[in-house]
RNA sequence: GGAGAGGUGGCUGAGCGGCUGAAAGCGGCACCCUGCUAAGGUGUUAUACUGGUAACGGUAUCGAGGGUUCGAAUCCCUCCCUCUCCGCCA
């Protein structure tokens, strides 16, 4: 979310950057209703001030017993306008509301402008495309023939695009947790926590997934709570209401969830194998840092989602997404996609990003840089460290061999208990 | 699920119709004092919106939302959350 102030002092660029972005929002009523909202609270407010003085004055003559009748009924009838100005300034600011929460963030300037993916700029490759002497299976045959996929399970159970892991595959889903955990702790210096796999509304609001995004949810109604689409929902909001002191920041979080995501508008596209689940499991970072070291703490992060791969060894590019692919609440948003033997794509592994003030304004975390300085929002940042599927996609069709098994990347080893899989 | 208690500023915690944006303490900041120095004194210290070039005003905020009243942190209603006990269950 975008600061009022920020809106009404900068309208070009905010329009600008909904242009950028193909966003679809209409700010056309924006400035009336903020004129009107201003307008309506100057009124309001000069009659509750009179109505403070004058309660201030009927106090008084009661203590000398005299008579505030005249007064009492004059108050009266400020009551009833100061009622129905607050009534019009709710319906304003209402409208305003509606606006406001459902404008994106500004790209950074570092973020490419285009009109579709195709203008993503790719910032970087690394690891060596291997060639093979055979041809390469997709992932989903390699998995049913070493048994480490139940598709037809999870649709059972289920519904289409829910897939159980079983036996070895099982294994290799818990080995990859394990190891990015344990590297994102030892080597990057994040605190693991397991937070709530379920969220309240607030809590949705608070990382921008509503109110725009509520058909990408899973819900239940009973309760009005939601599924989480990615760790980044409760993690980040661990500190939502949060007044923290300079000393504390930077905050480094990563944890491991399953992520439940309804995929509204994506059906039928990629229904085969891992490639696009309701269900899957992922291991986030999320950092909480001072604004000014915001850019920079990007960097580190991309870093840290790219060493992932890179023990991993499997080849990929780091994409700069342009505005009109950007997500909603970011600033600059970093993909890492690992390139697949099997199916010959890049797929998307990671999405490292810098929401800069834009969801701290939204949950309320901020900060004070000195002992007695005034309070400030943090930026925060977060990266998959990665999604499951897709790497597990990388690792079936990129370290496949000609009979049919799959060797296990080296770092997995430990893990695993295996070298390979077959 | 049943019974009770409670949600107040950066923190602890009073207040229970007007003198309370809110006591006191802690913490912070500024200055002063000091041969007891991790001591003492004095002052100061919330956030948001809004008007104003500014100085400085106004309004709102005591879990959230309604209501009663000239006036609500304080009374009433609804909801949310936390704690304790009981029940149920991993």
């Amino acid at each position: 979310m975008l600061d009022l102030k920020f809106i009404r002092d900068n309208f070009d660029k905010v329009q600008e950057a909904v242009t950028n972005r193909r966003d679809s929002i209409d700010l056309s009523q924006f400035t009336s209703l903020d004129a009107e909202r201003r307008e309506y609270l100057a009124d309001v407010e000069t009659l509750k001030a009179q109505r403070n003085r004058v309660s201030q004055e009927i106090a008084q003559i009661k203590k000398e017993k005299g008579d505030a009748e005249a007064k009492i009924l004059e108050m009266r009838d400020v009551g009833t306008q100061i009622k129905e100005l607050d009534e019009k300034i709710r319906q304003v600011e209402d409208a305003l509301y509606q606006i406001q929460t459902r404008i994106p963030n500004i790209p950074h300037k570092s973020t490419p402008v285009g009109s579709s993916e195709a203008d993503n700029k790719v910032e970087k490759s690394w690891g060596e495309i291997r060639t093979f002497d055979f041809e390469a299976k997709p992932h989903w045959e390699i998995a049913e023939n070493l048994g480490l996929i139940d598709f037809e399970g999870g649709a059972r159970v289920a519904g289409s695009s829910f897939v159980t892991f079983t036996g070895r595959g099982a294994k290799l889903a818990r080995a990859l947790i394990n190891f990015m955990i344990d590297l994102h702790v030892e080597k990057h210096g994040y605190t693991e926590v397991s937070p709530p796999f379920v969220v309240n509304r607030q809590t949705m609001f608070g990382t921008g997934q509503l109110p725009k995004f509520e058909e990408d949810l899973y819900h239940s109604d009973l309760d009005d709570l939601f599924l989480i689409p990615t760790a980044e929902v409760p993690v980040t909001n661990l500190l939502a209401g949060k007044m923290l002191s300079g000393e504390q920041l930077p905050i480094y979080y990563t944890a491991y969830t399953p992520c439940f995501r309804r995929e509204a508008g994506a059906y039928g596209k990629d229904t085969k194998g891992l490639m696009r689940l309701h269900q899957f499991d992922k291991v986030e970072m999320v950092k909480f840092v001072d604004p000014e070291t915001s850019w920079d703490e990007h960097e580190k992060l991309l870093k840290d989602a790219e060493d992932v791969l890179q023990a991993l060894e499997l080849p990929y590019r780091v994409l700069n997404l342009c505005t009109a692919d950007i997500g909603f609440s970011a600033a600059k948003c970093y993909d890492l996609e690992v390139w697949a033997m099997g199916v010959q794509r890049w797929l998307e592994v990671s999405s490292c990003s810098n929401f800069e003030s834009f969801q701290a304004r939204r949950a309320n975390i901020r900060f004070r840089r000195g002992k007695s300085a005034k309070p400030e929002y943090v930026h925060t940042l977060n990266s998959s460290g990665l999604a499951l599927p897709r790497t597990i996609i990388g690792i079936l069709e990129n370290y496949q061999q000609p009979d049919g098994s799959v060797r296990v990347p080296r770092v997995l080893q430990q893990f695993l208990g295996t070298d390979v899989l077959k």
